[in-house]
DNA sequence: CCGATTTGAACAATCGTTTGTTCACGAGAG
DNA sequence: CTCTCGTGAACAAACGATTGTTCAAATCGG
């Protein structure tokens, strides 16, 4: 308690404090190191429930998480924990259950005015999110999504990350290049499926929408995917996700198909996972310790009322090179 | 504010506060309604900072993770998360950075009085986190390992698990039975090769060195670990964890021995990388979920003065059987 | 040497709740 | 009709820190 400490020290409480919070004041070099002496003696930390009801700010700040093993959002925390330090922020995690509404778990939290701001990671994305970020009140931001009338966003570029790939696949000789798609409903879903379709137009192909399947990002869904594509004999692989390209290798496997000899794979979104399985996978790098950062560093310039920036789209770092693409020999 | 709603319904403040907070107290009913009512119109939700400094309790769990994208972890917050909001509490999960010493952040953390207890799932087992510990102010408890003189610890049943993977190899008619170990200095590592070894001689068979091999927790340490299994020719392997089988399952591969045909894989913990990899793994299920569950109800036993529990070592919640195991046909 | 000014530090209010205590009023007992 | 008691609700003091204001002593200029 800060009272202990100027008891110790033979001063008034509030001097204790200018000097502990460094504020300018009139303290006497004496009178400053016996406080800090006594503070240091009693181990004195500035009770956070205090200061944040007199200060009206708690600085800590929240972030709400689906799916904390998705080596997106785990990564993503990383970056966001490091900016929230740097600024004298706690970075607190709430991790979102499966079956619960971001919607309605943003609104319960924001009621306790436990933090100064959310990292809202949502996974969902409709128009009750959007109610009710609007009716928070503290602010927030978006991250791995763009989205309209929100203070700030930060968002892969998943169409250059998707162009980036298929180029890879492309300057390897392939032609016929199929896509496993995300979520196409999905924000990050359609901007790789864009990023796809525009990477082939450059290079003066046609689409087939035969080649492209909607695999979601589980592993069955990958599978399957995979197995709806065989017929049309791609030659090379896009997957939106790792573990949809995870569930590819297994319906390659069972059909006979060797990658990278027969077909190469490339998949979005580098992970422990490409290392995991055979062989190993190409990928394309996305930042996302890096939208962890910008959206907190973000956050935190609303919450200091500095004023908000126009949303982040990141651009992918590169391509991983692993066993999983080859160049293309055949006769197709 | 509860000085509105207050001021809304024509009472004092002490009056709504009562009446919200369901104390016991004698209001005519008329006033209890129009109170009610007054925090319904203006949805007042009471501010917890402040509830916080009064009641000298904030409601609130902490929790340490390392590794948050470890399905160990996750899921353990799962369970983690259900009990604390059962009892009323919020479960805020702070990551621990892997450089950074657990001692060092559960003091730096305690110090400012965010949560009334902690819950610690920590990697490391030194000396100096049994001291941090120990000066924590709140009540703790730790997860995912037992440790001596802790107020209550979670752990699971290292060695119950290890035996059913051995048993189950051992039914399957396999004698040479390799150890693909954790971290032999740590807990859980070393819990499982002592249920290897249990389950070895209570079959009658003698452990041989050259069948264990220390992988860690890493795809490079379980492929290299394999390696050097392969000379004694085991014809199935228990693996501690399943990153480590997905390194065997690599050098296996490279070597051009087939999972199950020629040898059987079993690992420990169950988890969506069972099913990434080719062939998908046989794995004992652990009550990882559980573990989180009962340690944040024994941490909220004592935060709330109802005395410790003894440590609860969880059993091993049953085989997952998939492709990776087969029956041994071979003669040996 | 005295009044004006600066300096150093105490005083006191406040943040939003909770809770022990006081108080006014009406009803019941004698 | 008065005294006592019970009821319903207001009053007021905390919780631990921060910060505007006040105040006494020291310093300075003339």
């Amino acid at each position: 308690m800060l009272a202990d400490v100027a008891r110790e020290a033979g001063v008034d409480p509030s001097t204790a404090s200018r000097v502990l919070r460094g504020t300018v004041a009139r303290v006497s070099p004496e009178t400053r190191k016996r406080i800090e002496e006594a503070a240091q003696r009693l181990a004195y930390h500035a009770n956070a429930t205090a200061r944040a009801l007199r200060l009206a700010r708690t600085e800590a700040i929240g972030m709400v998480v689906p799916q904390l093993d998705n080596p997106v959002f785990s990564t993503t925390i990383g970056g966001a924990q490091r900016a929230a330090e740097e600024a004298g922020y706690a970075l607190l995690i709430v991790h979102q259950e499966p079956g619960a509404s971001t919607a309605d778990l943003a609104r319960r939290l924001d009621a306790s005015r436990r933090v100064d701001g959310w990292l809202i990671a949502a996974a969902d994305e409709d128009a009750a999110l959007r109610d009710a970020l609007a009716t928070l009140a503290v602010p927030y931001v978006v991250l791995n999504r763009q989205m309209q009338g929100v203070p700030f966003c930060a968002a892969l570029d998943n169409a250059a990350a998707a162009r980036m790939a298929v180029e890879h696949l492309l300057s390897l000789g392939h032609r016929r290049i199929g896509h496993l798609a995300g979520r196409l409903q999905g924000y990050n879903g359609m901007g790789r499926l864009l990023g796809y379709q525009q990477a082939l137009q450059a290079a003066g192909l046609a689409t087939h929408p035969e080649l492209v399947a909607e695999a979601g990002y589980t592993v069955g869904g990958g599978a399957e995917g995979m197995r709806r594509l065989l017929p049309a004999r791609p030659t090379a692989i896009f997957a939106a996700t790792l573990v949809a390209a995870a569930g590819a290798l297994r319906s390659l496997h069972e059909a006979g198909w060797g990658v990278p000899h027969d077909i190469s794979l490339i998949a979005m979104h580098d992970g422990p996972v490409a290392e995991l399985v055979h062989p190993p996978l190409t990928t394309v790098r996305m930042p996302t310790s890096r939208m962890g950062q910008v959206a907190t560093e973000a956050l935190i310039a609303l919450i200091e009322g500095r004023g908000a920036e126009r949303p982040a789209i990141l651009a992918p770092e590169g391509l991983i090179l692993r066993a999983s693409t080859a160049p293309w020999t055949g006769n197709d």
